[in-house]
Formats: structure tokens, C-alpha cells, sequence
DNA sequence: GACGAGCGAGAACGATCGTTCTCGCCTCCC
DNA sequence: GGGAGGCGAGAACGATCGTTCTCGCTCGTC
């Protein structure tokens, strides 16, 4: 039978996934060499070859594993309120327990945009999708409070900068600003 | 005299910085080898490190450029407008012109900020100076609106978030949607 | 016109990168 | 127990990077 020394391809994939997002979140993505990747992953360069074509399939297997992540997390705290006005909010609460985070460095999506979006055509559309999700997940939040589509895009664009402000700047305090915002212009529009 | 042929060094170094602004922003920093500046700026290698003392010096120089060229137009396009609520709002239709440019590729401070924050800590400070300026530039036009410094965080906040959110979905409308959140909160607060 | 200083073009250099290959060892099956 | 297949460690490879050096030419000066 399988032992530890001999894990099932999948769990190995998501393991390889899981400290390369670390390092490349942490470091940037042209700063981390596959040699680092295979030092703190544990696992052979032949092995990591095996799992995915180049480093590039690499780093969109990232980007996907954060999107799931950011998405799920997000629905969560959203969830754990009950008012439509609470859930917009949620967003921001959500975002002020992140920034908070000691390795806190931005949304990887902008990190690995501004760095590779104009090389790379296919992180370019994951950015470009990942936001394209925010914002629609946005819309049908603000939709139930009985919001416009102008107000979802605000909302989410406070978002968007209070994740740069926060990183930028290295404190979390865009958050909290960003909520205060995000409140006004929800009370106006209802 | 001097000709054409041979500019003076300021002049020369002034050149080497527009042209590399224009390569790293368009490509990202680490896209852009030395050579491919000695081509594009037709200045030899050898002249260019008499000019720099390293690529990473280049960069800075191009940020503290970029930071000028930002701050300068930004305050033209504020001094054009009369009332200090329309100064306010002057902010965003700067950002509107920007979107539209063709080559518009986002900030390039938040850029240069997501591939070499982590590991150069002088670009890093440059991109908090930038921000912290602009913060600070808010703050001194909410003020003569009479609002607070919470507003000029959240006004700060939004030109963040319509800039990243213009960059990576590709599309200028949000210049518009920030300036409408931005007229909102104005007028809620005053 | 001879000479020396300075410059441009590009080779050279050492480092590092992504990717592949080699080799020795361990393990599993008959 | 013996042979074969698969794996890990790390060398190897070709490319590219930032930076420096060499060489030959051009120019200004006497």
C-alpha cells in the first residue's frame, strides 16, 4: 500500500502548488528558481517536470488555487452575516483580518500582473478573470441589497485600492477606510 | 561647440531615462536587458554605466522621473478647475485621460512595486513615498474643501482602486465609475 | 602628419536561469 | 535472490543576464 514516503500524484501536485504559491506570493515569481522550489518542496526537479510541463503551468496552477481560496474565504465571511447591508460590509471585514496577515504583500494578482502580465498573455487573462469574478460576485451581493451595477463597481474598485493602499504602504488601515466608504455610498444609493 | 553628436551628460541622462521608462513600463523591469536600453536609447553600454552606476539605479531614476511627471500634471489638471469640490473631482478626469492612453499599463510605481518590492527595499520605498505623496496631496485639497482626513484616505482609496482595476481589466470605465463614488462621498461629507 | 585620449561596437565573463540528462541506488516482483 | 524499472541527487546544457574589457577607429592638438 501507499505510504507517506509515496504520495498519490494529486496530493503531491497540491503540495508542490501550495509552497510554490508561498514563495513566489512572497518573493515574486522571477525571484524564486525552480532549484528554490524544489529545496523547500522536498521535491526532485524530475519529479516536478513530471507533474507540470514548465514553470509557467506552475504558476498558473497558483493563480488558480488562489482564486479558489480568495473565493471560498470570501463567501464564507460573507455568509456569516445576515443582512444585505452586513454582507457588502463582510467584504471589508474580510479584508482588514488580511491585511493584518504578517506575510501580507497585495493581491498576488497584482503582484504577478505588474511583473508578468505584459510577457505572459496567459497570466494576464487570469488576472483578468479573477477580477472579472470579484466584481460579478460583487454585483449580485449589491443586486440583493437592491443596488445599481454603478454601485457594485464601486465598491469594488474601493476594494481594489484598499489592497494596494494596504501593501504600498504596509499597514492595514485602507481597510477600515475602504469600509467607511463603502458604507456611505451604500446608504446613499438605498 | 557641441554638436548633435555629442549632448551634454545631463541631457544624455535625461534621454537613457525617458527611453527606459517608456521599455520597463511597457515590458516589466526584468523583461528589459541592458541591451535591449543600448538599442532602443543608442547609447553604448560603456557610456551608460559611466552614466549609472547599475541597472537598478536606472530603475530608481525612472520612478523618481515618473514620480514628477505625475505630481506635475496631476496639480495642472487640479489648477484648471476653480471651486475646491471641482478640484476634487479634477483628480479622476486625470485618471479618465490616462486610461485612454494607448500603451496605459497601469501604475507604474504599483507595477515596479509587485516585481521588486520583495527584494529591493529601495524600490520599495519609492513606491511608498509616490503613494504617501499622493496621499498627502489629497489630504491638503480635501482640506481646503473643508472635509476630513478620513475623506482624503477614501478619495485616496478610490484613484488606487481605478487604476489597478483599469490595468487589468483593460477598459477605462472605472476612471468614471471612482469619479461618481468620489462625488458621493464628497457630498456626503460636506 | 603624428600621436594620444576617448569613444562605440561587441566580445568576454561569471552568474543564474529553466530544463534535461546521467548515474547510482532502492525497491518490487517472479 | 536477481534483474529491471523507477526514483533522487545533482551535473550538464544552452540561453540570457548584468557588468566589464578589448580593440580599432576617430578626432583634436601640436
Amino acid at each position: 500500500m501507499d505510504t507517506v514516503a509515496t504520495p498519490a500524484e494529486p496530493a503531491l501536485r497540491a503540495h508542490v502548488v501550495e509552497v510554490a504559491d508561498a514563495l513566489f506570493y512572497g518573493r515574486g515569481v522571477q525571484a524564486v528558481g525552480m532549484d528554490d522550489l524544489r529545496s523547500a518542496s522536498g521535491v526532485s526537479l524530475k519529479r516536478l517536470y513530471g507533474l507540470f510541463p514548465s514553470k509557467e503551468a506552475i504558476v498558473l496552477e497558483v493563480l488558480r488555487r488562489r482564486h479558489e481560496l480568495w473565493t471560498s474565504s470570501l463567501a464564507q465571511a460573507v455568509a456569516a452575516v445576515a443582512s444585505p447591508r452586513e454582507k457588502l460590509l463582510a467584504t471589508y471585514d474580510y479584508l482588514a483580518v488580511w491585511f493584518d496577515d504578517d506575510d501580507f504583500r497585495g493581491c498576488g494578482f497584482i503582484n504577478t500582473f505588474g511583473e508578468l502580465g505584459a510577457t505572459s498573455p496567459a497570466v494576464a487573462a487570469a488576472a483578468r478573470e479573477h477580477k472579472a469574478s470579484f466584481q460579478s460576485y460583487m454585483a449580485s451581493l449589491v443586486d440583493a441589497a437592491g443596488g445599481s451595477a454603478d454601485l457594485a463597481a464601486q465598491l469594488a474598485i474601493l476594494a481594489e485600492g484598499a489592497q494596494t493602499t494596504a501593501a504600498i504602504a504596509g499597514s492595514g488601515e485602507a481597510a477600515g477606510q475602504a469600509r467607511r466608504a463603502a458604507a456611505t455610498l451604500i446608504d446613499a444609493a438605498l
